[in-house]
DNA sequence: AGGCGTTCCTGGGGGC
DNA sequence: TGCCCCCAGGAACGCC
């Protein structure tokens, strides 16, 4: 699942080698991969345009031309990487970018969630997307505001990329545990002591997940790089494994709808009721 | 406003 | 071994 360190990880990949092309084509495998536009819009805005920049925004690569830029977002499974002579396209590629030096980027996705957006700006994904959390702008005062602001659960918030930008299952199970907030808490009752631990946290794990090329394994055909994040997880999928602060069992429950691993002894639930009780 | 169920997909795991 | 069923999940959407 690909969350804003993978997306970063692949960001940092592609973009020294992406600036610069100009677009020969790029062909859709899997018919429903280009979620906003058409071939002959394609025609018009991207084919012959040069790649100016490659950045990410929340879970969306960004790829910009001098009018328009194209957004992709791999959703659960979707990978980008560079065919080389030595490898084919797998069964499962979604779209085929062809660039004008001959070199071609592989959209592939098994589930076939990941798509394709062309726009003329950043605004319509700025206009979507919270905050990205390892910006300046992102202080703790506007963290703070956005919890308190609302009465929310507190795990499905921090999921909308409404609210926030870029955190998704994994990395949001790893901030509220070493948090030590249960994610069923309400959002605008968590202390503010735990709030700051909650924002600080955010940041260093992110920042840690880049430095590590992330938690999903990437299997890039070039270099063969995967993430090694993994080995630093603390809770996620550790279920019934035990807690390393506590040494209690880590349980696996539902919230929002998602598998979320938890430590109850660790991780205080925080409602109306027991927002003054601190955790043993 | 916010919570919840449904949809999109396929590979893989559990049960028998 | 094989087969079927169900589950995993990011985000959009409709409903309550």
């Amino acid at each position: 699942m690909p969350e804003l360190p993978e997306v970063q990880t692949v960001v940092n990949y592609i973009r020294p080698i992406l600036i610069g092309e100009k677009v020969k084509s790029i062909t859709p495998l899997w018919p429903k991969v280009f979620h906003n536009f058409s071939d002959r819009d394609l025609q018009k805005k991207i084919n012959g345009e040069k790649i100016i920049e490659v950045l990410r925004r929340g879970k969306f690569i960004v790829i910009q031309f001098k009018k328009v830029i194209m957004a992709i977002h791999l959703r659960m499974t979707g990978k980008v990487y560079y065919l080389n002579k030595n490898n084919s396209i797998s069964k499962h590629t979604t779209a085929l970018f062809t660039f004008e030096s001959k070199n071609q980027l592989v959209f592939d996705d098994v589930r076939k969630f990941g798509r394709l957006y062309l726009y003329n700006s950043l605004e319509p994904l700025n206009k979507c997307l919270g905050p990205e959390p390892l910006s300046n702008d992102f202080s703790l005062d506007l963290f703070s505001e956005l919890l308190k602001g609302r009465k929310r659960n507190t795990k499905a918030l921090l999921l909308d990329q409404s609210i926030l930008a870029g955190l998704g299952n994994i990395y949001v199970d790893e901030s509220l545990w070493k948090s030590g907030i249960h994610p069923n808490s309400i959002s605008n009752v968590i202390p503010a002591f735990r709030v700051k631990k909650l924002y600080k946290n955010i940041k260093n794990i992110l920042t840690d997940a880049i430095n590590k090329n992330g938690t999903t394994i990437i299997d890039f055909s070039v270099n063969g790089e995967s993430g090694k994040y993994t080995n630093d997880l603390q809770i996620y999928n550790r279920n019934k494994l035990d807690c390393f602060h506590c040494k209690n069992k880590i349980t696996k429950i539902r919230v929002a709808g998602r598998g979320t691993h938890i430590c109850l002894k660790c991780q205080k639930i925080y409602n109306r009721k027991n927002k003054n009780v601190e955790p043993t």
